[in-house]
DNA sequence: TTTATATATAACCATTAAGTTATAAAACTT
DNA sequence: AAGTTTTATAACTTAATGGTTATATATAAA
């Protein structure tokens, strides 16, 4: 996944309404008015939240007569966690030697190692 | 972690700048300058950056001398992973039950379940 | 054929974001 | 005490976001 793909992928995960719609979204597709019934926003603005959305190609969508069905697509989400996962791997890895130079501060305070 | 903290958190990540200081990080505590060295652009524009980032509470700030050295937190990290991590177990879970639909289907095709 | 429904687009406004340069503040160095 | 280094802040510009209303387009239904 380029830098910019994950741009877009994190931008459209930092705002609640796109995220509660991802939520619901995981639970089956749905046109863009069932999706718009829980808010108070308008119409339009779901537009421009799915648009982002799909942007970033966390959905996908199809074509049901007049309606456009929006459903949630896997990709995006797994290299978007794969990069937290690794980066969480890194820090871990980071503190471990932290540990282990704290390890070797206090085992040199009773004497040096061998 | 309070919709609003995830919001600081993704938007935090959603710039490649940041997530390259995060990377930095990972491999150990740094000062302004230092973090600012692999980059063309000017020092406020990356203090403005870490801002961001412990605004986000993906890092957090010390103090040596004229250096204030930045530290990668895990906290949020994890709590951003959940939040993906969930969302991809729902989603997986809505793409069985639609293997399951599949199934039923083709066995539907050959005889009625009984 | 007219009307209703679902969605997208255009034009606009207010706020935020990312960058800049210039400058201030804090602590070290000489 | 004077100068240097490190970081932060202020003021500004430009562009992107998130929302609005009004309108256009596509399809279904009467």
């Amino acid at each position: 996944m380029s830098p910019a793909d994950l741009d877009a992928t994190f931008t459209a995960l930092a705002d609640p309404t796109r995220r509660a719609i991802l939520a619901r979204l995981a639970s089956g597709e749905a046109s863009v008015m069932e999706l718009a019934a829980p808010f108070q926003i308008s119409q339009p603005a779901i537009s421009k939240h799915l648009k982002v959305l799909e942007r970033a190609g966390l959905v996908s969508r199809g074509r049901d007569a007049q309606r456009r069905p929006v459903r949630a697509e896997q990709a995006r989400v797994n290299e978007a966690t794969k990069w937290l996962e690794n980066y969480r791997r890194a820090l871990e890895g980071s503190f471990q030697r932290l540990d282990a130079l704290l390890e070797d501060l206090q085992a040199a305070d009773k004497g040096p190692t061998p």
